[in-house]
DNA sequence: GAGCACTGC
């Protein structure tokens, strides 16, 4: 500890601090920024005044910081130095220094917009550009003005961001602290590759024959990419002569991976011996998504393969629709990789492209999270907070999102009645915000208290919290037996995934939350004590801000609703209003009706049954849109035709322009706009000219239907 | 009839 680089740059950024509210560190890997900042202040008396918090992107690096810092202190965690991340806040009335992740500290500053508590907030790996930290971001910047005296910031940043993030706060200063990296040779390709894999197999099998022994990671983009890359690794390996080279073991590493293997890669290869014979010298190649870039460090590493490319997931505004597509990696992204050969020697980056494309086509930072997501959730946040001086529109951002991506969440957030046709948050609205939940589920959990289902609902949203972390990954071995499994989980009764997820945890409850049901239904048992969590955690929270009394636990009375699960329907019809389709004339293909129509299927996985006719209910709404193969809806409801009718009004009524004068006081506003004439004021930016006529469409098929019936 | 990188309240 005493020689982390950090240490010597000690009096020079208290210096800074001393002059400026707003400090911009760069801090190379090992420079002891995350561990050293907060003790510093804590040394110098920053700590009389306030506590000193240290936000973090992920929940491990908050506890393990905070774990390292209240030992080198020598206290025990949860008094002078402790954290907090959901579900656990190991914080007391002791507390100096906090780390926590930056997802609690924008909770926090709904309860207490000032942050009053802190006298130094430090925004810790801002240059992963999470969500969250863009809005912590725009957020200091008015805080730093409104409490001048008595708070500081400190931002830490990539090298190439740092100029960037100095502008943002008024040019403020950056100092640059070395880290303790051994130098990285780099190796550019001459030439792209026809094909990563193919040239990623070529560079492992060479270094494995002419380099010196350490280990090599692998940067490829996917579970299938990395399985192939596996397996042709394995066979190489094998057909080298004998006695030739080294052993070595080949080892995959992704987020679907169960913990407990990803944790086994992590370990030296001392402790890969409990499970295979201990090889005397032995190369681990790991080949690995992105996880290994700044998720899981993996010792040993002294060689590194960067295939310069990367899997992100993007939202399109004006469809609605997500996609995951392969996309060049960011230079940051680059350097970040090739870093992780230089931990404990000198080490070597091969990257398979050749440097002009490095110079010249890759960007210098990642597109950042809010440029790439649907921003309902962040809006609605940002308009809880209910601060005078603050326009969604003119919000400002390090990188604004798209003025189209903006009225989408606008547009999404009046669906649902969380705020008015004038973009002024309505009290449901306010109540949404206190839940940790998508807008959609927060407003289906509202709408399911006045229904008397809030319990089923609870366990829906809870359900829906956790998805992904419910299935194992798919792999050769569970794949046959995962085919027969489902057989003895409930089937949604054909009315959708919501209601199988809803069934799947009340059979779960009925075994008293036993494990071995889990297991033996192919459910990860970590990803179904996680729903129990946040369904508990959700319900505290309704107790709190529903009017009314509540049925939270689950009413065993309501038997006559599990046929049909028409109150629970109709809640997520409500909820889900901006994400509503109508099936075709006469096949099983969807519209979507909230966005520029797009012709959609319901993912081959959904529950979702279809008549006698062979055909799929007239209206759904879906849990996202995302394309693969081909455009999908994942997590479908049936709902009924009678209660989409208010959606198609208010959907005609809609009125981007109005919505996003959020900021102008009411009176002028309607003063500007009297005319009211509802088909002009369809066709406004970003929204389609046809999509009023399709919507009169449907609604005339509809009227017809119903006249013949 | 398909398959998904990574986080977080």
């Amino acid at each position: 500890m005493a020689n982390l680089p950090i240490l010597q740059f000690e009096e020079k950024i208290l210096e800074t601090m001393e002059q400026n509210p707003v400090v911009v560190i760069i801090g190379e890997t090992g420079s002891g920024k995350s561990t050293q900042l907060s003790q510093i202040f804590h040394r110098k008396g920053f700590t009389n005044s306030g506590i000193v918090a240290v936000t973090q992107p992920r929940r491990v690096a908050a506890v393990s910081v905070s774990r390292r810092v209240a030992q080198e202190l020598g206290v025990r965690l949860g008094e002078e130095v402790g954290y907090a991340i959901r579900f656990e806040d190991r914080t007391s009335e002791k507390t100096r220094i906090k780390y926590l992740t930056d997802g609690v500290l924008l909770r926090e500053s709904l309860s207490n917009p000032e942050l009053n508590q802190y006298s130094v907030i430090i925004l810790d790996e801002a240059h992963e550009r999470s969500l969250n930290t863009d809005i912590l971001l725009g957020m200091m910047k008015r805080l730093i003005k409104l409490r001048a005296s008595n708070l500081k910031v400190l931002i830490t940043s990539a090298t190439l961001d740092g100029e960037k993030v100095s502008k943002f706060f008024s040019n403020c200063p950056v100092l640059t602290v070395p880290g303790k990296l051994f130098p990285v040779e780099i190796i550019y390709s001459k030439e792209r590759p026809k094909s990563y894999l193919e040239s990623s197999l070529k560079t492992a099998i060479d270094i494995h024959i002419r380099e010196p022994e350490g280990d090599v990671l692998i940067f490829m983009t996917g579970q299938d990419d990395i399985e192939k890359l596996v397996s042709k690794l394995e066979d190489k390996i094998q057909s080298l002569e004998e006695g030739s080279c080294m052993d070595a073991i080949v080892l995959p590493l992704h987020g679907s991976l169960p913990p407990e293997m990803q944790e086994s890669v992590l370990l030296h290869p001392l402790s890969v011996r409990v499970f295979s014979p201990p090889p005397p010298n032995c190369r681990r190649f790991i080949v690995a998504t992105n996880i290994a870039e700044t998720s899981l460090t993996v010792d040993g590493v002294v060689y590194v393969i960067d295939s310069g490319y990367v899997k992100q997931r993007q939202y399109n505004p004006s469809t609605g629709m997500y996609s995951l597509d392969v996309v060049q990696i960011s230079k940051v992204q680059a350097n970040q990789r090739a870093g992780r050969a230089g931990r404990t020697c000198p080490g070597k980056c091969y990257r398979l492209y050749p440097s002009f494309v490095y110079n010249e086509e890759f960007l210098d930072v990642t597109v950042p999270e809010i440029q790439r997501s649907s921003l309902a959730g962040s809006v609605l946040y940002l308009k809880s907070l209910d601060l005078p001086d603050i326009d969604i529109l003119k919000f400002d951002f390090l990188d604004p999102p798209s003025s189209e991506s903006l009225e989408d969440a606008l547009k999404q957030l009046y669906l649902i009645d969380a705020i008015n046709e004038n973009g002024s948050i309505t009290s449901v609205g306010k109540r949404m915000a206190e839940l940790p939940l998508e807008p959609l589920l927060s407003r289906t959990l509202l709408e399911a208290n006045e229904y008397g289902c809030l319990s089923q609902a609870l366990t829906v949203a809870a359900m829906l919290s956790a998805e992904t972390s419910l299935l194992p990954g798919r792999s050769k071995g569970t794949d046959k037996k995962r085919k027969h499994a489902p057989v003895d989980l409930p089937d949604g009764a054909g009315l959708g995934d919501h209601i199988q997820l809803l069934q799947i945890f009340e059979y779960w409850d009925q075994t008293n939350y036993n494990p071995q049901w889990c297991k033996d239904n192919d459910l990860q048992v970590r990803g179904m004590m996680f729903v129990k969590d946040v369904r508990k955690q959700l319900s505290q929270i309704m107790q709190k801000i529903a009017k009314g009394s509540l049925d939270v636990d689950g009413d065993h009375r309501w038997k006559e609703s599990r046929v049909d699960y028409k109150n629970l329907r109709k809640a997520l019809c409500v909820g889900y209003a901006s994400q509503l389709a109508e099936r075709m004339i006469r096949h099983n293909g969807y519209r979507t009706l909230g966005f520029k129509p797009q012709l959609v299927q319901v993912h081959p996985s959904s529950v979702l049954r279809a008549d006698d006719e062979g055909l799929l209910p007239h209206y759904v709404v879906y849990h996202e849109l995302i394309a693969t193969s081909r455009p999908f809806m994942r997590n479908v409801c049936a709902v009924e035709m009678r209660w989409v009718m208010p959606i198609l009004t208010r959907l005609e009524k809609l009125n981007v322009n109005k919505l996003s004068s959020g900021s102008v006081p009411s009176e002028e506003r309607t003063e500007g706009k009297s005319v009211d004439v509802p088909n002009e004021d369809v066709k406004v930016a970003g929204v389609p000219d046809d999509r009023e006529s399709r919507i009169q469409a449907a609604r005339d098929r509809f009227l017809a239907r119903k006249a013949k019936k």
